[in-house]
Parts: C-alpha cells; structure tokens; sequence
DNA sequence: GGTTTTGTACGATTTCCATCGTAGTACGGC
DNA sequence: GCCGTACTACGATGGAAATCGTACAAAACC
C-alpha cells in the first residue's frame, strides 16, 4: 500500500499561520526577496513537496534556513519533516481562495522577467 | 483650450526608472508596505493625477516623502511637478505590459484582505 | 517683496533583515 | 550505540529601511 518510498512525518511539529492570519503585506515582503521568488517558483513548477535540499542557493544553509521560515511564517508554503528532510509546499490553493489571482499574477511575471533578463 | 484648471507641469523634473528597468523584486518590496499599498490602493480607485496630500497618512511629511519615493523608483509610480503639488499617477498600463495581472492581483488582493479584516 | 502652501534635503535614530559560522539536534541506517 | 545526513538555534555583523525633526526651496498669490 505504499505510495512512496517517503518517510512518513515525524514528530516534530512546525507552526504554520492558520489561513486568516496571513496578510497581504507579509506575503508580498516574502516574495519581494530574490532567493524566497526562485524558492517559490521552483515549488510551484514542480508542484509537490520538495526537500529544502533540493534548492541549490548560492548561500549558506543557515541562511536558507532563514528563507524557508518566513515563506513558512508569512503564509505561502507549508513545511513537514520527513524523516531528516524537511519538505516544503506551495499553499497555493489557501492562498488562492485568500488572494484570487495574486500567486498566478507573482509567478507569471517572474517567469516573464527571468525571459526578459536572459535575453539582454 | 484649458481641459483643467491644474496648474502646468513645472520645471522640476524627477528620475523615473525606464520600463526594462523595472524589476519584479523591487515593486513587489514596495507594495509589501502597508503605507505605500494604501497609496496605491487610493491611486487606482481614484484613477488619475492625485497630489501627495491628499493622502492622510499617519506618518510625518518627510516619511510621505520617502514613500512616494520608493513607489517611483520602483516603477509602480510616475510623479510630475504642478505649481508648489507634486501629483502621483500609477504606471498601471506599463505595469501591465510588463507584469500581466500583477497589479490587478495585489489590488484585489488589498480590498479582499480590508474587507475581511472590518469584519472582524 | 512677503506669505502661504507644498514638498525636499539632510542628519540622526532605531529597527529590521540577509548573511554567516559554529555548535547542536533529530532521524535513519549500520 | 555510532555515524552520517539534513536541518536548527544562536549570536554576530553589516547594510538597508522606516521614522522623525529641522531647515530649506519652489511656486502661487496677495
């Protein structure tokens, strides 16, 4: 009955902002940050969970770290341990019943701007 | 031929950053303040040229100041000189070329959110 | 010219934030 | 029990940013 070879979650626990705690200003001061965007993209690209290992930033994992925690504490993704990984996840649909359109508007224009930036 | 009573713009001209030069990070780090998205917010419903002024913020003149100031040389404002005012218009249109979406997104997003918190 | 209106420039302050390194913890596997 | 992996916690640091007050500037109007 397996359906992944994943590690189920372990004990440990993260606190999440329930869905009417996130503000707008948080969410838009998470993304406003170059790596905290390509986090976001990435996640939203692959669609799944994803260990934050995955990530190759150009920063040390303390940082990282950091990053992960206030995506997490403004409300856009939401994060579990498995086993010694620790998987994040876009709330893509919370946040679109919070803020219709937004997560779409924020990642089509980065995709946009990544096309335009390469082409110069 | 007068279309306005609004006095010309004047000789004081300010820096506005060019449409290629508009960068994602930097609009989306100026609407993550909860002054400058009033701004904005006010902007957009008003729909035209709106002197700084006219905005109640509880902040003190030189702080408006400085908030204007990042709305413009992030590229989600344009400002011009008319008589001793200085009027602010939103660069909706450039926005939208450049960031489909984007600004619609965070300005439903802004009412959304203003609405559900006075009902609270 | 003098006054009022509107906003700026500058410096000071204080808080936030992105970054790092080091030491430590939780878990899985051996 | 021991080791490796993956991440955290904590403290430090340097730089950005939000805020203010005071003094100044530009334009309109009398």
């Amino acid at each position: 009955m397996a359906t992944q070879q994943a590690p189920a979650p372990s004990g440990r626990v993260l606190d999440h902002p329930d869905v009417d705690e996130i503000r707008l200003e948080h969410v838009l001061h998470a993304l406003s940050d170059p790596m905290r965007l390509r986090i976001v993209c990435r996640l939203a690209t692959d669609g799944g969970e994803l260990a934050c290992s995955v990530f190759d930033l150009p920063v040390s994992k303390s940082t990282c770290t950091h990053h992960f925690r206030v995506l997490r504490e403004s409300g856009v993704i939401q994060q579990i341990y498995r086993g010694t990984a620790k998987m994040s996840l876009l709330r893509a649909e919370e946040l679109e019943r919070l803020f219709p359109g937004l997560l779409d508007g924020v990642l089509t224009a980065a995709r946009h701007q990544e096309q335009r930036l390469a082409a110069s």
